[in-house]
DNA sequence: TCATTAACTTCAG
DNA sequence: CTGAAGTTAATGA
Protein backbone atom coordinates (compact mmCIF):
# COMPACT_ATOMS: atom_id res chain seq x y z
CA UNK A 1 0.00 0.00 0.00
CA UNK A 2 2.78 2.42 0.83
CA UNK A 3 4.30 0.82 -2.43
CA UNK A 4 0.89 2.44 -4.45
CA UNK A 5 1.65 5.35 -2.65
CA UNK A 6 4.95 5.76 -4.07
CA UNK A 7 3.88 4.65 -7.66
CA UNK A 8 0.78 7.06 -7.58
CA UNK A 9 3.43 10.38 -7.32
CA UNK A 10 5.86 9.33 -9.82
CA UNK A 11 2.49 8.92 -12.04
CA UNK A 12 0.94 12.27 -10.93
CA UNK A 13 4.22 13.85 -11.64
CA UNK A 14 3.80 12.75 -15.18
CA UNK A 15 0.33 13.44 -15.45
CA UNK A 16 0.40 17.33 -13.75
CA UNK A 17 4.00 18.58 -14.83
CA UNK A 18 2.77 21.21 -17.55
CA UNK A 19 6.10 19.88 -19.32
CA UNK A 20 4.07 17.12 -20.42
CA UNK A 21 0.51 18.73 -20.60
CA UNK A 22 0.33 20.46 -23.55
CA UNK A 23 -2.23 23.10 -23.07
CA UNK A 24 -0.49 23.93 -20.28
CA UNK A 25 2.58 24.73 -21.67
CA UNK A 26 2.42 28.65 -22.60
CA UNK A 27 1.26 29.66 -18.73
CA UNK A 28 4.04 26.66 -17.54
CA UNK A 29 6.26 28.10 -15.39
CA UNK A 30 9.10 26.59 -13.29
CA UNK A 31 9.61 28.36 -9.67
CA UNK A 32 13.28 28.46 -8.36
CA UNK A 33 13.96 28.50 -4.33
CA UNK A 34 17.12 28.82 -2.85
CA UNK A 35 17.49 27.23 0.65
CA UNK A 36 15.58 28.58 3.40
CA UNK A 37 13.38 30.15 1.21
CA UNK A 38 9.57 29.59 2.17
CA UNK A 39 7.62 28.53 -0.65
CA UNK A 40 4.06 29.38 1.86
CA UNK A 41 3.36 30.60 4.91
CA UNK A 42 0.86 29.15 7.50
CA UNK A 43 -2.36 31.07 7.06
CA UNK A 44 -1.45 32.21 3.58
CA UNK A 45 -4.01 31.11 1.31
CA UNK A 46 -3.83 27.66 -0.29
CA UNK A 47 -4.18 28.71 -3.95
CA UNK A 48 -1.74 26.71 -5.57
CA UNK A 49 -0.74 22.62 -5.48
CA UNK A 50 2.83 22.36 -6.08
CA UNK A 51 5.38 19.45 -7.60
CA UNK A 52 8.91 19.07 -7.02
CA UNK A 53 10.90 19.34 -10.00
CA UNK A 54 13.64 19.61 -7.96
CA UNK A 55 15.46 19.90 -4.66
CA UNK A 56 13.93 19.02 -1.06
CA UNK A 57 11.05 20.99 0.27
CA UNK A 58 10.12 21.08 4.38
CA UNK A 59 6.43 21.09 5.34
CA UNK A 60 6.32 21.64 8.97
CA UNK A 61 3.62 23.83 11.87
CA UNK A 62 4.87 25.70 15.15
CA UNK A 63 3.47 23.67 18.01
CA UNK A 64 2.05 26.13 20.78
CA UNK A 65 5.28 26.54 22.57
CA UNK A 66 6.83 27.51 19.44
CA UNK A 67 8.97 24.89 17.98
CA UNK A 68 8.38 23.36 14.73
CA UNK A 69 6.50 20.39 14.60
CA UNK A 70 8.16 18.89 11.01
CA UNK A 71 5.76 16.87 8.97
CA UNK A 72 7.00 16.00 6.14
CA UNK A 73 9.79 16.46 3.97
CA UNK A 74 9.64 16.01 0.47
CA UNK A 75 11.64 15.36 -2.59
CA UNK A 76 11.66 15.15 -6.72
CA UNK A 77 8.21 14.14 -8.07
CA UNK A 78 6.48 14.71 -5.06
CA UNK A 79 3.66 16.94 -4.77
CA UNK A 80 2.57 19.11 -1.59
CA UNK A 81 0.07 21.74 -0.96
CA UNK A 82 -2.94 18.96 -1.98
CA UNK A 83 -5.19 20.06 0.63
CA UNK A 84 -6.23 22.97 -0.76
CA UNK A 85 -8.23 20.53 -3.30
CA UNK A 86 -10.04 19.62 0.07
CA UNK A 87 -11.45 23.12 0.59
CA UNK A 88 -8.63 24.14 2.51
CA UNK A 89 -8.68 28.33 2.54
CA UNK A 90 -5.62 28.85 4.29
CA UNK A 91 -2.60 26.96 5.17
CA UNK A 92 -2.78 25.07 8.15
CA UNK A 93 1.41 24.53 7.57
CA UNK A 94 4.46 26.19 5.87
CA UNK A 95 6.75 25.21 3.22
CA UNK A 96 10.10 25.99 3.56
CA UNK A 97 12.83 25.08 0.57
CA UNK A 98 15.61 23.10 2.33
CA UNK A 99 18.05 22.79 -0.71
CA UNK A 100 20.72 25.07 -2.77
CA UNK A 101 18.25 25.10 -5.70
CA UNK A 102 14.46 23.66 -5.44
CA UNK A 103 12.30 23.82 -8.73
CA UNK A 104 8.82 23.75 -8.40
CA UNK A 105 5.79 23.85 -10.94
CA UNK A 106 3.02 25.38 -9.39
CA UNK A 107 -0.56 24.89 -10.38
CA UNK A 108 -3.48 26.69 -9.67
CA UNK A 109 -6.37 24.35 -7.44
CA UNK A 110 -8.70 25.62 -10.67
CA UNK A 111 -6.59 23.91 -12.91
CA UNK A 112 -6.21 20.82 -10.87
CA UNK A 113 -10.18 20.86 -10.72
CA UNK A 114 -10.39 20.98 -14.58
CA UNK A 115 -7.66 18.20 -14.42
CA UNK A 116 -9.49 15.61 -12.07
CA UNK A 117 -12.65 16.46 -13.82
CA UNK A 118 -11.85 15.29 -17.05
CA UNK A 119 -9.67 12.54 -15.60
CA UNK A 120 -11.22 10.45 -12.91
CA UNK A 121 -8.18 8.16 -12.60
CA UNK A 122 -6.34 10.91 -11.79
CA UNK A 123 -8.91 12.37 -9.37
CA UNK A 124 -8.94 9.40 -7.45
CA UNK A 125 -5.39 9.25 -7.03
CA UNK A 126 -5.21 12.50 -5.81
CA UNK A 127 -7.90 11.93 -3.14
CA UNK A 128 -5.83 8.68 -2.20
CA UNK A 129 -3.11 10.63 -2.22
CA UNK A 130 -4.46 12.89 0.73
CA UNK A 131 -5.92 9.90 2.45
CA UNK A 132 -2.78 7.94 2.79
CA UNK A 133 -0.86 11.27 3.95
CA UNK A 134 -2.97 12.32 7.04
CA UNK A 135 -2.63 8.48 7.54
CA UNK A 136 0.76 8.68 7.13
CA UNK A 137 1.04 11.60 9.34
CA UNK A 138 -1.34 10.13 12.04
CA UNK A 139 0.99 7.15 11.92
CA UNK A 140 4.04 8.96 12.74
CA UNK A 141 2.53 11.06 15.36
CA UNK A 142 1.35 8.00 17.90
CA UNK A 143 4.89 6.82 17.07
CA UNK A 144 6.57 10.08 18.38
CA UNK A 145 4.03 9.60 21.51
CA UNK A 146 4.65 6.40 22.36
CA UNK A 147 7.85 4.67 21.03
CA UNK A 148 11.42 5.27 21.96
CA UNK A 149 13.74 6.77 19.38
CA UNK A 150 15.40 3.40 18.22
CA UNK A 151 11.83 2.34 17.62
CA UNK A 152 10.79 5.14 15.07
CA UNK A 153 13.93 5.22 13.12
CA UNK A 154 13.39 1.24 12.68
CA UNK A 155 9.59 2.28 11.68
CA UNK A 156 11.32 5.03 9.53
CA UNK A 157 13.30 2.94 7.70
CA UNK A 158 10.59 0.53 7.08
CA UNK A 159 8.54 2.79 5.99
CA UNK A 160 11.11 3.98 3.27
CA UNK A 161 11.26 0.04 2.24
CA UNK A 162 8.11 -0.26 1.41
CA UNK A 163 7.96 2.23 -0.97
CA UNK A 164 10.97 1.15 -2.90
CA UNK A 165 8.82 -0.04 -6.30
CA UNK A 166 10.27 -3.62 -6.25
CA UNK A 167 11.29 -4.30 -2.37
CA UNK A 168 8.65 -7.37 -2.52
CA UNK A 169 11.28 -9.31 -4.63
CA UNK A 170 14.53 -9.45 -3.12
CA UNK A 171 15.95 -10.16 0.14
CA UNK A 172 18.42 -7.03 0.02
CA UNK A 173 16.30 -3.90 0.08
CA UNK A 174 18.24 -0.39 -1.42
CA UNK A 175 16.49 2.92 -0.38
CA UNK A 176 18.32 5.56 -1.95
CA UNK A 177 18.71 8.24 0.64
CA UNK A 178 17.61 11.51 0.10
CA UNK A 179 17.29 13.09 3.51
CA UNK A 180 20.25 13.59 5.50
CA UNK A 181 20.61 12.53 9.03
CA UNK A 182 19.21 15.82 10.40
CA UNK A 183 16.81 15.14 8.19
CA UNK A 184 15.60 11.95 9.68
CA UNK A 185 16.28 13.35 12.79
CA UNK A 186 13.74 15.97 12.18
CA UNK A 187 11.19 13.70 11.12
CA UNK A 188 11.39 11.57 14.02
CA UNK A 189 12.15 13.56 16.90
CA UNK A 190 15.18 13.35 17.56
CA UNK A 191 18.85 14.53 16.45
CA UNK A 192 21.46 14.35 14.25
CA UNK A 193 24.25 12.58 16.20
CA UNK A 194 21.42 9.83 17.81
CA UNK A 195 20.87 9.01 14.25
CA UNK A 196 23.56 8.19 13.30
CA UNK A 197 24.58 6.17 16.16
CA UNK A 198 21.78 4.57 16.00
CA UNK A 199 22.01 3.77 12.34
CA UNK A 200 25.83 2.36 13.25
CA UNK A 201 24.26 0.33 15.59
CA UNK A 202 21.91 -1.18 13.50
CA UNK A 203 24.98 -1.99 11.32
CA UNK A 204 26.82 -3.24 13.12
CA UNK A 205 24.45 -5.93 14.37
CA UNK A 206 24.16 -6.66 10.74
CA UNK A 207 20.60 -5.11 9.75
CA UNK A 208 21.56 -2.83 7.81
CA UNK A 209 24.54 -0.79 5.41
CA UNK A 210 24.32 2.57 4.76
CA UNK A 211 26.27 5.40 3.75
CA UNK A 212 25.56 8.80 2.44
CA UNK A 213 23.83 7.83 -0.83
CA UNK A 214 21.71 4.61 0.23
CA UNK A 215 20.44 2.42 3.17
CA UNK A 216 21.10 -0.74 2.34
CA UNK A 217 18.44 -3.38 3.83
CA UNK A 218 20.38 -6.91 4.29
CA UNK A 219 17.11 -8.90 4.89
CA UNK A 220 13.97 -7.64 4.51
CA UNK A 221 12.09 -10.14 6.22
CA UNK A 222 14.59 -9.94 9.24
CA UNK A 223 14.15 -6.27 9.46
CA UNK A 224 9.91 -6.70 9.07
CA UNK A 225 10.15 -7.80 12.02
CA UNK A 226 11.63 -5.76 13.98
CA UNK A 227 10.05 -4.21 16.94
CA UNK A 228 12.88 -1.78 17.74
CA UNK A 229 13.21 -1.86 21.74
CA UNK A 230 15.69 -3.49 22.72
CA UNK A 231 16.27 -6.87 24.45
C1' DT B 1 20.22 3.10 30.30
C1' DC B 2 19.17 5.91 26.59
C1' DA B 3 19.34 10.05 24.36
C1' DT B 4 21.07 14.76 24.01
C1' DT B 5 24.63 18.27 24.02
C1' DA B 6 28.85 19.86 22.51
C1' DA B 7 33.11 19.42 20.44
C1' DC B 8 35.38 17.37 16.90
C1' DT B 9 36.36 15.51 11.91
C1' DT B 10 35.05 14.87 7.30
C1' DC B 11 32.67 16.06 3.20
C1' DA B 12 30.78 18.79 -0.66
C1' DG B 13 29.99 22.95 -3.12
C1' DC C 1 37.60 27.84 1.94
C1' DT C 2 33.14 27.59 4.29
C1' DG C 3 29.02 25.60 6.05
C1' DA C 4 26.76 21.31 6.43
C1' DA C 5 27.01 16.47 7.46
C1' DG C 6 28.53 13.00 10.23
C1' DT C 7 31.07 11.08 14.48
C1' DT C 8 32.38 10.60 19.24
C1' DA C 9 32.49 11.16 24.10
C1' DA C 10 30.80 13.35 28.23
C1' DT C 11 26.80 14.29 30.77
C1' DG C 12 21.93 14.46 32.27
C1' DA C 13 17.22 12.60 33.05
Amino acid sequence: MSALWYFENVNLYHILCPHKVNRYQKEHQFKAYKKGDFIYFKEAYSRHIYLISEGKVKLATYTEDGKEMIKAILTKGEIFGEMALLGEQKRKDFAQSISANTILCPMSVEQMYELMRENQQFGLAIHKLIGLRIRKLERRLELLFFKDVKTRLIEFIKELMEEQPDFQKTEKVIIPMVYTHKDIADLIGSRRATVTSLLNELKEVGYIDYSRKKITILNKDVFKELAGVSG
